[in-house]
DNA sequence: CTGAAAGCGCTTACAG
DNA sequence: CTGAAAGCGCTTACAG
């Protein structure tokens, strides 16, 4: 059996509300008392249990992480970076793959809530959930309008899909196609087409836009896309992993990069830049919309509700390689 | 205020016992208190606290899983299967990123303790950390000799070092250098290296081996090798990212792959599979190791310490790209 | 078929 | 400076 605090007390000889308040500082101890305890605590390989302080206190510091799929590496990235930040400050991530499958983000949000999750930072394509607000649960969006408050932090998307289709233009591109995901999703990351449009319409170009979903093999509509418009001479994919098969189409088409075609990915992951590096790209600032994140959803957690900006969009970076 | 079993009972004018029956379905409860017990459930938007349930039960379905960093695609794929699986089963997932340091390695392993996790899986380069077996906490590792007492689960390094070499051989290489981790880890990985320096040597060719260090840029020690073998024709590296870093270095060279140099890397994740599809590469089946490694924890979670084999080798499969 | 009581391992007023 | 008691939200013998 585990040891608890009263076997600790009991070593110690003392109460267990003493070694209840060694433990957590507080009040006061004679230092002698102290070290007793702390003797008996190695002595036996004690370890408080969390459990019961979190019941006690009301408070678990248990955050509660939903993302469409770590093996995507924008997701690990970002899983990263936010269990790193909450580590520092003393929180727990508890993990939930969704597949951007509603199902599963209902279930997930309820084992959150059955947890005591004291917050949530979700990044889902789906939208009028489960009462997130229903449940008064703090929670915070990264690149998703979920509803009208939840707050939501992202990338400068509207500046990073503008960098980009002026790139390809400086770059001399006559005929400039974009790829994103559904626009039903109404996802900030429209925002990166809605520059691509305003961009090709104020040079006086027709903006074309094909569509792939995620999680789904793209290769076939990349395919249909060199097909359809064989004149195509640069391309902004909404993220690297489409840019990635556009390349390879492209490599396979026998049609040579960048001389022939120019291609702007986005997202700029440190895995995609080790694997991929010549490949340009609108590099997202993972770590600083996971900082931001976690401090909005930390002022929720101590009930500051007007402290924080409803959207927060942080600047992207140009990350030129040999592919424009 | 969350509403609580007792606030349920009153509602639906029973007793906090018999809307724990119902909650646990145990004992014989009519069907009339069942669904007045559902209705106030429903009524009050009731949902469980799992904390109270885990303190009585000593069972949280707590999983802790130790990587070193989720922004590496092979881990954040291997903590997607990980995850998806315990999903499956009821259990959920606290994610840890050590980063391969042995400090935070040992503060993660506290904290699954003090959270009272039923499990630990664990992939880290560390050995003989904080009492791993003195805890008796149960505990899998990944591709990770971690000591006498806990299984280890990977895929088959050395038959997949064995693929990797004689592909290059067959395809007619005659200075094949290999790029392992640093052999002090002593991990199932190094088998990857045996299984190269073995089959060199059976064909009658000296074995290289360069070593990099885990998460630390790669490109200073590939530059040396160029420098020093110029007359290199194939390099099988031991994981993808190393892998693309010799690609990157052989264009910056001038050194045309597959004709000048072939390349064969390790992992095979899909991530790499999407990014740089023409890479050939050793797969390991990240799902089956992720599903065999949380069986033998789950084993060990119910008592059973002699059903399960103290090693597990995995299947790989060879995927031959472009780049030989 | 249902309820009162004790207890999981903690913490915090309240006394002293 | 220290301890006895009550309670966090559950569950499970034990009665009835």
């Amino acid at each position: 059996m585990k040891p608890n605090i009263h076997d600790v007390a009991k070593i110690a000889g003392v109460s267990s509300t003493t070694v209840s308040r060694v433990l957590n500082n507080r009040g006061y101890i004679s230092e002698k008392t102290k070290e007793k305890v702390y003797k008996a605590m190695e002595e036996i390989n004690y370890f408080p249990n969390d459990l019961a302080r979190s019941l006690f206190n009301k408070r678990t510091n248990l955050i509660g992480l939903i993302i469409p799929n770590s093996s995507n590496p924008f997701y690990g990235e970002l899983a990263f970076h936010i269990e790193s930040i909450c580590a520092s400050l003393g929180y727990k991530l508890l993990l939930c793959n969704s597949l951007n499958r509603i199902d599963k983000e209902e279930k997930y949000l309820e084992m959150l809530i059955r947890n005591q999750v004291d917050g949530v930072v979700v990044v889902t394509y789906n939208r009028g959930i489960l009462n997130y607000e229903k449940q008064n649960l703090s929670v915070v969006a990264i690149d998703h309008y979920l509803s009208k408050n939840i707050p939501v932090v992202g990338s400068d998307n509207y500046g990073g899909g503008k960098q980009a289709t002026e790139l390809l233009l400086m770059k001399g591109c006559q005929y400039i196609v974009h790829i994103n995901g559904p626009i039903e999703l109404q996802t900030p990351a429209n925002l990166r087409r809605i520059a691509y449009e305003d961009v090709m319409k104020e040079h006086g170009r027709l903006p074309i836009t094909y569509e792939v979903s995620p999680h789904q093999n793209h290769q076939e509509v990349i395919s249909k896309l060199f097909d359809e418009h064989p004149e195509v001479d640069g391309i902004f994919a909404s993220d690297d992993l489409i840019a990635a098969s556009v390349i390879a189409e492209s490599k396979k088409r026998g049609k040579d990069i960048p001389t022939q075609l120019k291609v702007v990915g986005y997202d700029g992951t440190e895995a995609v830049q080790v694997i991929l590096p010549e490949l340009t790209t609108i590099q997202q600032p993972i770590d600083l919309i996971a900082k931001t994140a976690i401090d909005i959803l930390l002022k929720q957690i101590e009930g500051e509700f007007n402290n924080f900006p409803f959207e927060t969009y942080l600047p992207v970076k140009l990350l030129e390689g040999g592919t424009t």
